[in-house]
DNA sequence: TTATTACTTTATAATTGTTATAATTAGTTT
DNA sequence: AAACTAATTATAACAATTATAAAGTAATAA
């Protein structure tokens, strides 16, 4: 139940050291049920840690990245969000407002062996991600459809 | 057959002028076989138009992908790369050298119309992406392995 | 304890992909 | 041809991220 202490627990075990900015960060992704920015997180930690870096957020993020407690969603120019891993799901994306919806589904297994069949790979995972409009923006949107 | 020909037809129905920039982006865009970068692109074309500034492929491309010929794939920081839209398939990408291969797959429209009903989206379209390593990067691994 | 070492954070500069702007050129319409 | 619109160019600006170097902090060894 208390994935933060699971967490901690992850990072005990393949040695990263638990700074109070990493357990702040850690924490807010936790918390924050929104998927926030790297500056979303500096800016919310800003009253904990008035001197902290953005290189610092940056750098944790990747540590955890890199031990697999956080996935990074990318998207070209605009900032990467960062999620922290539970089970496994997908995103349903809103192309007007950007939000984030999590989205469960069993994960696409079968893909991933049709693509190692066909094209050699060892494959290790793959990213799906939908895209849309979300509840409220078609709504508005078919309110200015009236209008015209 | 012939995919300029058909694309250049786009371009004219939705009245997009067809600049010779336009003409060689999209050609080069087709027949390299790979998935180019902007900035692959405003190289390869460098000989023919010396005085072609970066802008223009990226206008070029943006006006190509709101008409539906060109795919952007997006990559966080690094370059996005832009594929010409043939018929639906999805890409597998090595993690250690970035080559993409196609893969040819049935578009996942049940994904999509599960999303629908959970989220109250209205989904318009889904990415998917394979990782792995490819063949070549997996046989040199494995050379390295006994090495050891 | 003290000394040594490795890690982390901070502050700042640099990098990089992309977009905005303004001036110029080319094409279209009247 | 004149007036208008669109496209290109060159350059500057921007924003997200990373690299660097200095300073701080914790872990380990002597």
């Amino acid at each position: 139940m208390n994935q933060l202490k699971e967490a901690l627990e992850t990072l005990k075990e393949t040695g990263v050291r638990i700074t109070p900015q990493r357990h702040a960060i850690l924490e807010y992704l936790i918390n924050s049920m929104s998927h926030p920015t790297a500056d979303e997180i500096y800016k919310a930690l800003e009253g904990k840690f008035p001197n902290m870096s953005v290189a610092t957020v940056y750098n944790n993020l990747r540590v955890f990245r890199e031990v697999g407690l956080v996935k990074e969603l990318t998207y070209g120019d605009a900032s990467s969000r960062f999620d922290f891993v539970t089970s496994h799901h997908y995103h349903v994306i809103c192309q007007d407002c950007g939000k984030i919806v999590d989205f469960h589904y069993p994960g696409l297994d079968e893909v991933e062996q049709l693509a190692t069949h066909v094209t050699g790979f060892k494959v290790s995972n793959h990213r799906m991600e939908i895209y849309g409009s979300c509840p409220e923006c078609t709504a508005k949107e078919e309110k200015k459809e009236v209008q015209h």
